[in-house]
RNA sequence: GGUCCCUUCGUCUAGCGGUCAGGACAUCGGCCUUUCACGUCGGUAACGCGGGUUCGAUUCCCGCAGGGAUCACCA
């Protein structure tokens, strides 16, 4: 049994963005359906731009998103020592040599080709320096071998790359620290990794750490590339075009389980099928059916799905959230109605949790916010006979329940003689204040006998005679 | 510029030689209706171009064009 190893590794200079989450999913998606690893591992060899802020960000996404990991977070910053006696060996087995040369120096030199239309890779200057100084700063530079290079990516298929077309790369910085290229494939070599899954944008350094693994004697592992994900203008997604970050769209009212369906469906398919669960995901999802070109992340189809997954979530859960939100926005729910019931009011007609919550303050409000327009267009003299009537029979109620409600609203109707749509509207205000929102039955049966009346009575005041 | 990758409705995509080119979001109509939504029925809408291969190409091959990625002592 060959056990699937996977890992995400970010770099922690900054939140978890939409493209990298969607990397994180892939992964952990195959793990959990190979019964194989994932691990996470923190990309910080740059000291200067990794921060803890970040990391805990990146932590914070995951786990709401329910990307929990096997192993890690292992941090590349506390294995310098591994990847500096790595570096040795190379130096040692002549695959690598000394660079006295200046950043300065290499820069103009590149310059210099670019003008003459040459290559703007090294020219080997150090490759046959003679004298090789201890007191003086130099890079370490791996000696790319002559030939060809290629794999088969999982994704993209065959990709092949001439060894000419690769640069010396540096492997180890003239402080003595070490470089992407190299510890990406020490870390995936020395934590077992079967398959590499990451980013397109890694597809041109793939051949230098093929190399490299070969070069240190490493097994290679599996590559997959998955394409980027864009903006609705085809160019890489950022903050112009909405949210990048995960959590976010926390912020914003959605559900995890809904990013997750429709980050799995940016690039991936499966039939004509558009839901999914993550334990449906676990099962059905496949490299073979992850497709090769970018995709543009589309807001309203995402909005879609959190509508969906409100739509048909659990009550009580929804109800918990809810409270969160509305908590958020200084609404307090102890002593209100029963949560539930507004949940349930409004699951059909909210997008996001943020617009239940906006939809669900007047429930919780002391008292009405009328809206003036409401007001005049519902409340008018000839309505209030009508009104009073409901509030009559809503009176006499024992049970407040939708059915009852109903019932009592049916009396009014056949004693005025008026349609429900004369009669609702007014209540409608008197209730919310406004001209929109759930059934005024379920109002009614949600703010209870007590409420309701109290609105009810308080509204007759808003009949001009 | 070099190298590498990509190309089906506006968007996400199905398709793996013969389909009226399917689904979803969005959009446009109808229905439902106490408001707003939801739901429901239906419509508009795509194979970048040019060569081949083949009885037959969206599908296979080669060009072209257009996008994109990458060419650091960043990751």
């Amino acid at each position: 049994m060959s056990q699937l190893r996977v890992r995400f590794a970010p770099s922690p200079t900054g939140y978890l963005h939409i493209g990298g989450a969607r990397t994180a999913l892939f992964n952990f998606l195959l793990a959990r359906k190979e019964q194989g690893n994932f691990i996470l591992r923190i990309e910080d060899t740059d000291v200067a731009r990794s921060t803890q802020t970040s990391v805990d960000a990146i932590l914070q996404a995951m786990d709401w998103l329910g990307l929990n990991y096997d192993e890690g977070p292992i941090y590349q910053s506390e294995r310098f020592d591994l990847y500096r006696s790595k570096v040795q060996e190379l130096v040692v087995a002549g695959k690598a040599y000394r660079c006295y040369c200046t950043p300065e120096e290499l820069e103009q030199r590149r310059e210099a080709a670019m003008k003459s239309g040459g290559k703007p890779k090294y020219d080997r200057t150090c490759l046959h320096r003679q004298d090789q100084p201890d007191d003086r700063p130099y890079a370490i530079r791996f000696l790319v071998p002559d030939g060809e290079t290629a794999f088969v990516d999982r994704i993209k298929g065959t990709i092949s790359f001439q060894n000419e077309e690769l640069d010396d790369l540096i492997i180890q910085r003239s402080d003595g620290t070490p470089t992407y290229n190299f510890v990406v494939v020490i870390d995936d070599a020395e934590m077992g990794m079967t398959l590499v899954l990451r980013g397109d944008d890694h597809v041109n350094n793939t051949p230098r750490q093929i190399l490299l693994y070969q070069a240190l004697s490493y097994a290679v592992p599996e590559f997959a590339h998955v394409p980027m994900i864009l903006g609705a203008d085809k160019t890489r997604l950022s903050k112009r075009h909405g949210a990048t970050s995960v959590m976010e769209y926390r912020v914003m009212g959605f559900l995890p389980e809904a990013l997750v369906n429709y980050l799995a469906r940016l690039g991936w398919s499966c039939g004509d099928e558009e839901i999914f669960s993550m334990e449906e995901l676990i099962v059905k999802f496949d490299l073979d059916h992850v497709g090769r070109s970018a995709g543009v992340f589309n807001p309203e189809k995402l909005l879609w799905l959190n509508a969906h997954y409100i739509k048909t979530g659990d009550r009580q859960r929804l109800a918990t959230l809810l409270k969160e939100y509305l908590g958020e926005r200084g609404i307090e729910t102890d002593g209100g109605p029963d949560l539930v019931g507004v949940v349930k009011s409004l699951q059909e007609r909210s997008h996001t949790m943020v617009e239940m919550a906006e939809g669900a303050a007047f429930y919780f409000a002391d008292k009405v916010d009328y809206l003036p327009e409401a007001v005049s267009k519902c409340c008018t003299p000839e309505a209030k006979a009508g009104y009073q009537t409901v509030l009559k029979h809503l009176s006499a109620l024992d049970d407040f329940s939708h059915d009852a409600i109903a019932a009592a609203f049916n009396q009014a109707m056949s004693e005025t003689g008026l349609k429900l749509g004369k009669l609702a509207p007014p209540v409608r205000v008197a209730l919310n204040g406004t001209t929109t929102s759930p059934s005024v039955y379920e109002v009614l049966e949600v703010l209870g006998k007590e409420r309701s009346l109290t609105r009810l009575r308080q509204g007759e005041a808003l009949f001009a005679t």
